[in-house]
DNA sequence: GCGCGACCACTTTTT
DNA sequence: GTGGTCGCGC
């Protein structure tokens, strides 16, 4: 068999099509499990192989670093080390590179900080706090979501302020103006920048544009369907439309949608044909990963949706397989109980391995009463995201220390660091300092460098802020030749903060003080790893240095931690978040806290596009297993301590019912067959007059099919008495009380 | 300027 | 149940 007969053998008429195609743009639906990867792959090995393209003119863009890397290594398989020349990154990681090469053009240092969540918060809360407003109206974390949309849209402040006709958009159009000439002085970008500039760089200069042009001929784009509008066009300029456009091929599937809430939007792969006319699709319908009982059920979900692009249907040869199990507990440590248990049944008989074992929720909250019972049980697992490790408070004091070795403008990590530890330096004194930046228009950690110059400062202060500069100064003259764990060393050790967790009584800080040390072995393993050159990509630019190892902070996600199934001898059961699991596939899947209200979730209950996401949210989650799946749910949960009922999921009602088996223990209420694919709901059952919930308009109730709801109207009294109920899906629904299974919460 | 207790919001999802 | 913020007294 000859190399090209290799690259198509083994792939279906779809595939083997998308692999092939040539000279218009293209774009691949790829349904849950269909081998997007594998045709992304062999089609970058074809491009090389068939259509004499060099590595070095590909550019493929995914969203996590995990992926890009999977991509890599997979097409390294196929081609050999020649794959060291193509750029497979992630949207932000393409464009920080992008942007530290173009930085001059700008008027940039190379070395900007990038601000992540937390920094962009704290710059805002001092925004509101200086503008004088209330932060109870404008919370940071609102106006951060504003500027945020606003910046995905490619929206800048002097349009926000022109496009603002009201007292709301007004203000953020100003708190946006100051926010970005902060981040200006303070040589900072946040995450939506990264894109954006580069977007503005490209426009301002054709030329760099078309230099990036000229060199990435191949483009492709995975998840798609996740691209927000500045990245759709970043994507468009990075294509061009004349001549000399390059070859774009993406790849997405609609209903696997699910980060509108941070601006993707459906558009970008639903218009697809329509943004690029001479567009060629191809659609991939034959799952490789389930059983066509999972595929029924994620199928029976995602029908309810109506926008969902191109009409495709899922299949799969592998056969019925095991019918999907149930289960309702009273509570959620019942309900973790019961998946503990199931997970020990199937290892023991040998069906699963842990590590082929994953848990999804809809809340990071909810990972709780599943640790609780694996650490009894003793069953190994590993929960992704939550409380991140770099998200700790002493992990962040000491990343703040080593930003502003980086860069000497960094206000928002001087600000963070010159009183941690104490050292005597109150608001008194920040605020004096912070009136000389302004005075001299010099960032506020240059000015704490010229604390003399400031009146109004007592000495202890005075004292504090120069031992402060001390420190950064030389920990920043060590940064300049040694790697990263050595500065951090030095940082922990100068600054006292080690010596203060050693002497504190407090028992949790003997834990900070082993993520001090976790961070400085982070650092060390960064450091190796550039030296040993093991990042497979000819133009990382990357070094040994605090620069590059705070690029490498800012931008690793949750998903890159995923465990490895085959890491260790049985693996770990992996928990993670529903979002967090799209891409991956198990043996066998929990998909937990199916309540109406949880997953649902309350808060997207109000708008129908936020409740068809949370229905891709089910579909990815549904679609991930491939033998065994389960599907939990807790009727009691406690939230913030306090008991919280919950009807059944709606989600549930949508699976065909004959596909699913409820455990005897805690069975669901017989249903009352009104639909065929009903399968919850409680026997109808009429109420005594006594028990006719008495409401008012404007409580909130729950519904065992239809979930919860809030009262909008009442009529009629006794057991005539009906209320007018908005269950948050669209028309608000009369029911009748003296029948409806519904009661007051 | 610091430490302590009261109070509160927090839980949607994240590059 | 928890972690962060505020206001008070020292």
């Amino acid at each position: 068999m000859d190399a090209t007969s290799a690259l198509l053998s083994g792939l279906n008429e779809p595939q083997r099509q998308a692999v092939e195609h040539a000279g218009s743009p293209l774009l691949i639906v790829a349904g849950a499990g269909s081998g997007k990867t594998r045709v992304l792959t062999h089609r970058i090995a074809y491009l090389l192989a068939e259509r004499g393209a060099h590595p070095g003119e590909i550019l493929a863009i995914t969203f996590t670093n995990k992926a890009a890397a999977e991509m890599r290594e997979r097409v390294d398989e196929l081609i050999g080390p020649r794959s060291r020349a193509m750029w497979v990154l992630t949207f932000h990681s393409a464009c920080l590179r992008i942007l530290r090469r173009e930085a001059h053009r700008l008027g940039w240092k190379p070395s900007f900080t990038i601000y992540d969540t937390d920094d962009a918060r704290r710059l805002l809360t001092q925004i509101v706090k200086d503008l004088g407003l209330d932060s109870k109206k404008h919370s940071p974390r609102w106006l951060a979501a504003e500027i945020s949309r606003l910046k995905n849209e490619l929206i800048g402040p002097d349009q926000a302020a022109s496009a603002a006709d009201d007292a709301r958009t007004k203000l953020v159009a100003d708190v946006y103006s100051q926010y970005d000439e902060r981040l200006r002085l303070a040589q900072a970008v946040d995450f939506d920048d990264i894109i954006g500039t580069v977007v503005h760089l490209f426009r301002s200069f054709p030329e760099v544009a078309k230099s990036y042009r000229m060199r990435f001929r191949h483009v492709m784009v995975d998840e798609y369907q996740d691209t927000n509008h500045a990245q759709y066009t970043l994507v468009r300029e990075l294509v061009g439309t004349g001549d000399d456009k390059a070859e774009l091929c993406v790849v997405g599937d609609a209903d696997q949608s699910i980060y509108a809430f941070r601006g993707a939007t459906i558009r970008n792969i639903i218009e697809f044909e329509r943004d690029f006319p001479d567009a060629k699709t191809i659609l991939l319908e034959q799952n490789y990963r389930s059983t066509q009982t999972i595929l029924d059920a994620a199928n029976g979900v995602i029908r309810n949706n109506t926008e969902r692009g191109r009409e495709k249907r899922l299949w799969s040869d592998e056969g019925p397989g095991t019918a999907i199990l149930g289960h309702t507990g009273d509570n959620e440590h019942d309900e973790s109980a019961w998946v503990a248990n199931r997970i020990d049944e199937l290892v023991d008989a040998g069906e699963t391995s842990f590590g082929d074992t994953a848990i999804f929720y809809r809340t990071n909250a909810q990972s709780r009463a599943f640790e609780e019972v694996f650490v009894r049980r003793g069953i190994p697992y590993k929960v992704v995201g939550g409380v991140r490790f770099y998200e700790r408070k002493e992990v962040r004091d000491m990343l703040a220390y080593l930003k502003l070795t980086a860069n000497p403008d960094d206000t928002v990590s001087a600000m963070r660091a010159v009183n941690v530890p104490k050292r005597g330096v109150g608001d008194r004194a920040v605020a004096e300092v912070e009136a000389l930046a302004a005075r001299l228009r010099i960032s506020f950690p240059a000015a704490l460098h010229r604390v003399d110059e400031a009146p109004g400062v007592s000495g202890r202060a005075r004292t504090g802020i120069k031992r402060f500069c001390e420190i950064i100064d030389a920990a920043t003259e060590l940064a300049a030749a040694a790697p990263p764990e050595e500065v951090l060393d030095k940082l922990i050790a100068d600054t006292g903060y080690l010596e203060g967790l050693e002497q504190s009584k407090d028992p949790q800080d003997e834990g900070r003080i082993e993520n001090l040390q976790e961070l400085v072995a982070v650092a060390h393993e960064f450091t190796e790893q550039v030296v040993r050159g093991t990042t497979d990509d000819d133009e990382a630019d990357l070094n040994a240095d605090v620069p590059s190892f705070l690029e490498h902070v800012a931008l690793v996600s949750d998903a890159d931690s995923i465990p490895d199934p085959e890491s260790q001898e049985g693996g770990v059961v992996t928990l993670m978040t529903l979002h967090t699991a799209k891409g991956l596939e198990f043996d066998t899947v929990f998909l937990t806290g199916l309540d109406d209200g949880l997953f649902p979730h309350e808060r997207s209950m109000s708008k129908p596009g936020d409740m068809e996401e949370e229905r891709r949210l089910a579909y990815v989650g549904l679609t991930r297993a491939r033998k065994y799946l389960h599907l939990t749910r807790a009727g009691t949960r406690n939230i913030f301590g306090q008991p919280q009922y919950y009807a059944a999921s709606r989600f549930l009602a949508e699976i065909p019912g004959d596909l699913v088996e409820w455990s005897e223990s805690a069975p669901p209420a017989r249903v009352v067959k009104s639909k065929s694919t009903a399968s919850f709901g409680q026997p109808i059952v009429m109420r005594n007059a006594a028990d006719i919930p008495v409401l008012d308009v404007g409580d909130r109730v729950t519904h065992d099919k239809w979930g919860l709801g809030r009262v909008v109207e009442l009529k009629g009294s006794g057991p005539r008495a009906q209320a007018r109920i908005d269950f948050g899906d669209g028309e608000p629904k009369w029911v009748i009380l003296r029948l409806a299974p519904i009661s007051k919460i």
